[in-house]
DNA sequence: GAAGATGGCGACGCAGCGTCCCTAAGTGGG
DNA sequence: CCCACTTAGGGACGCTGCGTCGCCATCTTC
């Protein structure tokens, strides 16, 4: 094992997965998907690109680990919101939705989003299911306590909202008037479930 | 120009150009767009690869072309559901919904899926912006009989709602309860925005 | 300190995209 | 009627990205 610069090997090997998933988040970040690739990520850590395969097996499961790494960061961040918030389901799916939007409107959404609608196909899937769960599981929470038969679909319906607000954001619709809308939606048709 | 079988080249060019975006269009009913390659639609219609160049520039236009030709007819089951549906603005809303979900259902979903959320980037976008446009119009119109102040805002979020039941759908998801509930919550969330 | 394990990487093969350029067959002007 | 012009078809090439094979050099372990 040539150059290695970290105490031991093992140190060195983790320092440089590290390092690539790094540069793999950094790629996704400014980005879409697609420019995640070998070659970019080896070129900014400093690697060849068949080193890269050392580390990962194929693109998938360095995707997958981008997603599966950021994804309780996001998580974290929605589950704060949501204790910030009040106790009722409203305030609860309000907050899920603001905090989201919030961080597409600090560009910390391109995992999330890839995450979400996982368009990248077979590639994101295996991770982002999973990733996915954890994401919508604070709401779920919310939805049962309101007497939900499908908290799940039901969530998975209200994060629609959510991503084509992302979408619509990052066409350059106005933050405020994006938010405000897409949180009053949902509220309404929350109200509109439990009320049946 | 060899090979041609049609009474003018005029024809002939017309003819061939017709094969292959119904090639495209074949392909893409059986998969995702990646599948949408210029081999695969050449090999369809017994061309070259490189033949198909005489007809698209490029890859992009090739898809962009497959969904301005299929939007029309899906705008147009949208249109027409809402003619068979009641005034109210809820009914309307419901309408445009279960069709969707419908043609999902039908299997005929790709095209639109791929013209909703683009995901196959700057390829698609191009066509596919207008597109939306028209699959929205009948949406727009509704909210804006209701008074909404942002008609088009709130259909684009709306439509997230499809979206996202397509996503299940595509998992799955049995297609009553989907439906059911999908048209539930975008009704109500209508309810709530007109209540405001 | 020698044998084995392993990181780094050059070389290769494959697929898809798009370009260059030749060819052969219709088309239109003289 | 024929010849110059246009143009569909397609072969060959270069580029990018993915993933594999095999060599070398260095660390580890006994």
């Amino acid at each position: 094992m040539p150059k290695i610069h970290a105490a031991s090997v093992a140190d060195h090997r983790s320092q440089q997965r590290a390092a690539l998933l790094d540069a793999a988040r950094e790629v996704l970040a400014e980005g879409d998907a697609s420019k995640v690739t070998f070659a970019e990520v080896a070129r900014r850590t400093g690697l060849a690109r068949n080193s890269v395969y050392k580390y990962f097996p194929d693109r998938g499961h360095l995707l997958t680990e981008v997603v599966r790494e950021a994804a309780p960061r996001w998580t974290e961040r929605i589950r704060a919101a949501l204790a910030a918030a009040g106790d009722s389901p409203e305030e609860r799916v309000a907050a899920h939705v603001t905090a989201q939007l919030e961080m597409v409107r600090d560009g910390e959404h391109r995992v999330a989003r890839a995450t979400a609608d996982a368009q990248d196909a077979a590639a994101l899937r295996a991770g982002a299911d999973e990733a996915h769960r954890a994401l919508l599981d604070p709401l779920v929470d919310a939805l049962r306590e309101l007497g939900d038969d499908d908290p799940l679909m039901t969530a998975r319906l209200l994060q629609g909202f959510v991503n084509a607000a992302t979408t619509a954001l990052e066409a350059g619709a106005a933050y405020d008037a994006v938010t405000d809308r897409t949180v009053r939606l949902a509220v309404a048709a929350l109200r509109g479930l439990s009320s049946r």
